[in-house]
DNA sequence: CTGAAAGCGCTTACAG
DNA sequence: CTGAAAGCGCTTACAG
């Protein structure tokens, strides 16, 4: 039987029915008496009939698919939230379909920002927003209120406290300041912070927390232990790299905190070119738990932020079309890379 | 001006002109006058109009969506491929949706397979393949061969030689057995191979590939030196560690093929665990060069499979219609986990 | 160059 | 419980 073009009007007719009676059995809505039932599921089932979801969203004005935009899928951990995002839109029916960012951001001589994310009629969108400049922030903005007319946003990641969508996002600046506390507890003094970005506003951004941990624990702020940087390993062997050979051994941080794991891989990298020997000279502490943090050496003590769950929840809240903000779950994975100040 | 519900009838209402027209401006189809055009254009700005991809899809008969299915987006390959695929993808017009491995395998109890596949109209399904057990190539088989009477489908990734669809298959036998002869090169005679499957009865498998390695060099081939396990870090360390702790130590391998990186990774935290130094100890060879592999210790060589590229080829070929078979790039990437059997 | 009309494959009031 | 009909937002022959 050829089932590759059976449409509804096929199985209507083998069944001896109205389009209308094999719709309402398709979609158990209305009323049919148990035999024309029967009758049509028979003939679906001979048909090997597969309504046509494309059909179905032209009338019901769903297409049960979701947008995603992630900075990029190469960072594991956004393959993370994309399969969490995933998972969970499978549970509820939909799919979810992955944007470039630049579909967002629209650099030089994009394509018109959004249209295709419109053209597809989502039903929603989740974006994840991190390290932005004032001027992407600003044409992120732009194009969100866009967007925002035509589909239910979703933001999550490291969202600015002034963007005013449904949120959800980490409390980066409780998470930098309890690892300040954490590094403290361990006998640590010169504590060195490496990444992010200096240029937002944020109150809730990183070095915020940062900051005030070390107000807490009464240590100096040195400037010096405070380098930006954007999330790649290679920018995080670069930034300590650059702080080591400008600073006298004496002077060295014992412990760093790194933006991310790939900033905190750099920087052991840096670290061993330096001649440090981890954890006892210097201690990492990175953020993400990414799969491989066990696996190197020392194993690397980090945030664990719960990547997947991020992505489901993000699917959830989209979905529910409530307007809340909520923090982002994370925690600590002490492993071997952050030891006593006093180890060596 | 409300840019969220206009149809082509209200551009055409505001132009003064029929939907046919506008349909032709919109798809730069038929002739359309130039100043008829204008008077179009002007309206479309002035409404922000997007044309609905679905309903577009409902007459064209196409969706421009492509289907990909991957065993699991955690493993960071995979993100690759897909990314690959994406991006290409966005060239052509494309979307790339991820549907579950589970949607073909079709375990226990499990949804009719393919069905949320067929509802949405694919314009084609790209699968990637990798370590099946019999029963599992036997479902795929399966469901392979319904979904072939609605799409074009595509397979990647280590694709068994008898499964007869277009597809892009890396050469696992050549790889491997240049993997032991580069290990031989280096003066190892003892290598191990950790990974793969054994019931697979494709040629091109992993360890017919190792066996031809060792016979060309003319060394023996010795049976606890294969192991066999699946692709995770955990799995690799158990199955090194099971072959070190049943091996007097005289007779430990001074050289590891391992399936991938993830295994690879695992065997060094089981050489670890056994005492052995890397690399002078003991080899160990990767493959798929995932990004972690620089920042291990030692830093690991691999072979770098081009998983970014893979992906973007089989959207490619999925798109030309060919029937063609590939090889799938790849190539070594030296760092310095591999050394001389006689460094120590 | 342009418009009226049919059709894509469904769903959903509205009658009966 | 069931069917005829309108409608979802487009495209594409077919006339003119």
């Amino acid at each position: 039987m050829n089932n590759s073009g059976s449409t509804i009007y096929d199985i209507a007719a083998e069944a001896g029915v109205s389009i209308a009676t094999v719709s309402r059995v398709l979609r158990g809505s209305g009323s049919v008496s148990p035999e024309t039932k029967k009758k049509v599921e028979a003939a679906i089932a001979r048909h090997n009939y597969h309504p046509s979801a494309i059909a179905q969203g032209m009338t019901s004005k769903k297409t049960y698919t979701l947008g995603m935009i992630l900075p990029k899928l190469l960072n594991p951990n956004y393959a993370m939230i994309f399969t969490g995002a995933n998972d969970e839109a499978r549970r509820r029916e939909h799919l979810v379909t992955l944007f470039p960012w630049r579909s967002i951001i629209r650099e030089d001589g994009d394509a018109p920002p959004a249209s295709t994310l419109v053209n597809r009629r989502l039903d929603g969108l989740i974006v994840c927003v991190e390290y932005l400049s004032p001027e992407q922030s600003g044409r992120l903005q732009t194009t969100l209120k866009e967007l925002r007319q035509y589909m239910p946003i979703v933001l999550i990641g490291c969202v600015p406290s002034y963007y005013n969508y449904p949120t959800i996002s980490y409390p980066m600046a409780d998470m930098m300041r309890q690892a300040v506390s954490y590094l403290v507890g361990l006998g640590h003094e010169k504590i060195a912070f490496i990444g992010g970005t200096e240029e937002d506003q944020d109150e809730q951004r990183r070095d915020v927390g940062y900051l005030a941990g070390l107000k807490e624990a009464h240590l100096p702020y040195t400037a010096s232990y405070r380098v930006f940087c954007r999330g790649t390993a290679e920018d995080g062997e670069a930034a300590l790299d650059g702080m080591l050979s400008s600073l006298m051994p004496a002077y060295w941080p014992t412990a760093v905190i790194a933006l991310n794991d790939l900033v905190a891989m750099g920087c052991m990298e840096a670290a061993r070119k330096h001649g440090l020997r981890m954890p006892e000279d210097l201690s990492i502490l990175g953020c993400d738990n990414l799969f491989c943090a066990p696996y190197l050496s020392p194993a690397l003590t980090s945030i664990d932020t719960r990547q997947q769950e991020l992505g489901a929840n993000a699917v959830r809240l989209l979905l529910s079309g409530e307007e809340r903000r909520e923090n982002a779950a994370w925690e600590f994975v002490i492993r071997e890379s952050c030891v006593s100040a006093h180890a060596k």
